[in-house]
DNA sequence: ACTGTTATTAGTACCTGGTATTAAGATCTA
DNA sequence: TAGATCTTAATACCAGGTACTAATAACAGT
């Protein structure tokens, strides 16, 4: 069965094709890939991958809520366990974006992003601003780990809120942050 | 003039409704502002608006690189001045996104983003990365302010940097950081 | 060598969401 | 009432598809 396997990897490359650059239309798709644009389309059936306005459509709500869930959303990474005023715990997979290209590590603030956010999600108040954080970085964190951020609240002082936050991948420490967060009214940030 | 007031201020709505969803046919569009496609297509025209799929094309693209320039760009924030070794300076704008909703203040990592990147930025090394950071964040920050960081080399000990950030909004201090950045090595993050 | 299966190509009708153009009415203004 | 602006209609055309039918090519098993 050649045939077959020359379709395999013809479908697999046209996969590869698509993830490279999404914005290929049939036409172009059965150029480089030499068949006729009938055979780009029952293998675009075959493998369910829409067209191209649906790709690019999809390209472009995906890309908004992939911004809005790094930088706006609640919590950075996800939120595995809430005990409100007392513990969270959050998981945050490390993907291309993040990483620095020279070091292929994590950038710090992403990090960072995943225990602030959480020390400020533990706390139980309408609004909760971080004021004062201490952050040691204890180890480099590559593309692909799993961070995951556990965060206590140690103590208060009226408005005032103690948290630290423990970042682990593979039970190794990788952050270590204590965080002063301020409660309820507007005064700080 | 009742009609061009009328067409003005139905070529506002468009854009705004544009802004709002740049999903939305010249059909629905029509049917929104309750006039034909046609006027709604020279409406476009005027305006300089392109159509539907050009917009979600745009979208794609442009969200794409909007995602790696707020993620993995190199600085966060726009580098408005940089000596190597010595300071840099850079300016972030409070978009929507980065604004907690309830308190209307940028979320604290943001901030720690820039002054972070930033202090790494300012390092005259192949690889440079955070070692340790204390932050205090002095103030709130809110929607569309501009916040100017200033990172200054302080010292140095081995390959390890010591670099200290002041972040303000129209002259005001908001986040004030020290950093310690190691440099070449993979040691630690 | 013949047959059945799978793979590929071709052709056609139709769809959406447009562009571009021409022409006809509507609406107001001077 | 004439002229300008605005709006709508109608039509031809396009890209990039879907959905379907049919013909042909390539090979496997017997």
């Amino acid at each position: 069965m050649v045939r077959t396997i020359k379709k395999q990897t013809r479908q697999q490359r046209l996969h590869v094709l698509l993830l490279d650059n999404p914005f290929l239309t049939d036409d172009e798709l059965a150029e480089k890939l030499e068949v006729s644009i009938q055979t780009i389309r029952l293998d675009r059936l075959e493998l369910g991958i829409p067209e191209l306005r649906e790709r690019v459509k999809q390209l472009a709500e995906g890309a908004n809520t992939k911004l809005k869930s790094i930088s706006g959303g609640e919590v950075v990474g996800e939120l595995v366990d809430l005990e409100l005023g007392q513990s969270a715990i959050s998981m945050l997979e490390i993907s291309t974006e993040m990483v620095l290209e020279k070091a292929r590590a994590a950038r710090g603030h992403h990090l960072f992003a995943q225990a602030n956010s959480l020390a400020v999600a533990v706390i139980d108040a309408e609004v909760a601003l971080t004021a004062t954080a201490k952050v040691k970085f204890k180890r480099q964190v590559g593309l692909g780990e799993k961070v995951v951020a556990k965060a206590q609240v140690t103590g208060s002082k009226g408005n005032r809120f103690f948290v630290s936050v423990c970042s682990m991948v593979n039970g190794e420490e990788v952050l270590a942050g204590e965080f002063v967060i301020f409660a309820k009214g507007s005064e700080e940030d």
